[in-house]
DNA sequence: CGTCTTGATATGTCTGACATATAAGACTTG
DNA sequence: CAAGTCTTATATGTCAGACATATCAAGACG
């Protein structure tokens, strides 16, 4: 393995050793598992100390690039970045990405539903029995009596979740699923006082049986129904708001 | 500011300082453009060492939340994270989620292909002059007698990109840009050899012009065309190379 | 009044040390 | 001889104190 050991002394060392190890692992010089050089030789190598090392890997870690462990057969090693770790990232990312730059309800909801349907026909042709319990078992769920709002905003992140994963295709999955659990949560925390769940729990029901009949049409309809639905509640939220402020 | 100090000392100090501030960050309580606590205070609150609050900080710069300034006034501050920065940590694991997982081409063409899609529709409606003019721009870049294999790649890419920005969208340019931005030169990487440019150029024209057109119902099939393209180089590589071995 | 100097404060880095987890080899013992 | 125990080496995790450096603000000086 080799690595730039060369530093530009006006830039941060730990940001510079981060990105050099980076760089190797995408350009597959580090191989996945493969365990890097302990604390100390990276140290001796770059010509800086332990902690600036540290600082690095620190850096690596919080993208779950490399693990650590202790110990005498301990050291960094390469993550096999998985799916779902990578999808926790997505979701911190578009959640902080929406609420830090004021962007409107209905940009928001324009792109989520978009992108939703983005699923439908490949969901209508691959949909196996086993996606379509998971729909159905959420919407039993949301139909429950005295179920809280947020065990039914669990369950609806939950069924838009299986929809997605009915496309059968985990990198579409991966995408959709970001870009869903980090919207869907903020539009509940905004609707959720003047949505009706039967009416959404009517609406999810038609997504099941569009794609338990294979209708695309049928899907892409009630999608678009749910999509209109949620900006009519966005706008009386608003109307509501409004009314309380004069 | 509120933030828990108390520590479980079974496990990473770093990392639960880390996330106990981005906690704090993504629930609003430390606003935009905030300054944090210096390092030595952080570390009297949390009762560790300066070098262990560092290791934290270094973990939230790495995912963009906060920057640091040295100085009298300096410190860290809460980044307003942007549209920009957040899609180069997403093509990044995008890029590497694929290189891991053994994802294969033809999984990865309609993962990508779907989700271009998406913008079609509102792509139609909403592009404007600039928006047609961006993607003419790149696709008489694309037509230039010796364009390097690279430059050509990244006009390509730089098409796709302005195909998704018509669609006026910011939350779904990213979420588009990401993927494309990352899958593209993948592709690219594999097909370039068989490709032929004059097909390509012709197939974003018909894109243009459907656009152009406001003529969904062509920018689809366009695309359509673009997809099977590309799994036929896929699968035309894929033959060349079993050859080859035999 | 404007410029310069100086000091305070913050991050960036280094050194050396100790604590602790872990595996492998050495050792002891039934 | 085999099984369990102990020791040791090596790695990360943490700490303490120090120095270097960047930056701003306030006071000194012309």
């Amino acid at each position: 393995m080799k690595l730039k050991t060369d530093l530009d002394s006006a830039r941060d060392y730990s940001q510079q050793i981060a990105q050099t190890i980076r760089d190797a692992i995408i350009a597959g010089d580090l191989p996945v598992d493969g365990r890097l050089p302990s604390e100390g030789d990276l140290a001796a190598r770059f010509g800086v100390s332990r902690p600036t090392v540290r600082e690095a890997l620190k850096r690596l870690a919080a993208q779950n690039l490399i693990r650590t462990q202790r110990g005498a057969t301990g050291g960094a090693f390469v993550n096999r970045l998985n799916f779902e770790q990578a999808q926790e990232h997505m979701v911190t990312m578009a959640t902080l990405l929406l609420s830090m730059n004021r962007v409107d309800f209905e940009t928001a909801v324009e792109a989520r539903f978009s992108l939703e349907r983005t699923c439908l026909p490949l969901a209508c042709t691959r949909r196996g029995p086993e996606h379509l319990a998971r729909l159905r078992s959420e919407i039993a769920r949301q139909a429950i009596d005295g179920l809280t709002d947020e065990g039914f905003c669990a369950s609806d992140v939950a069924f838009h979740r299986a929809l997605v994963d009915a496309a059968d295709n985990p990198v579409l999955s991966w995408h959709l699923a970001g870009a869903v659990e980090a919207m869907q949560p903020l539009m509940n925390m905004i609707t959720y006082t003047a949505r009706s769940r039967a009416q959404i729990i009517a609406l999810h029901s038609a997504l099941a049986c569009a794609l338990d009949d294979r209708d695309l049409a049928a899907a892409n309809a009630a999608m678009d129904e749910l999509n209109a639905y949620t900006l009519e509640l966005g706008s009386e939220i608003r109307t509501r708001r409004d009314r309380n402020r004069s």
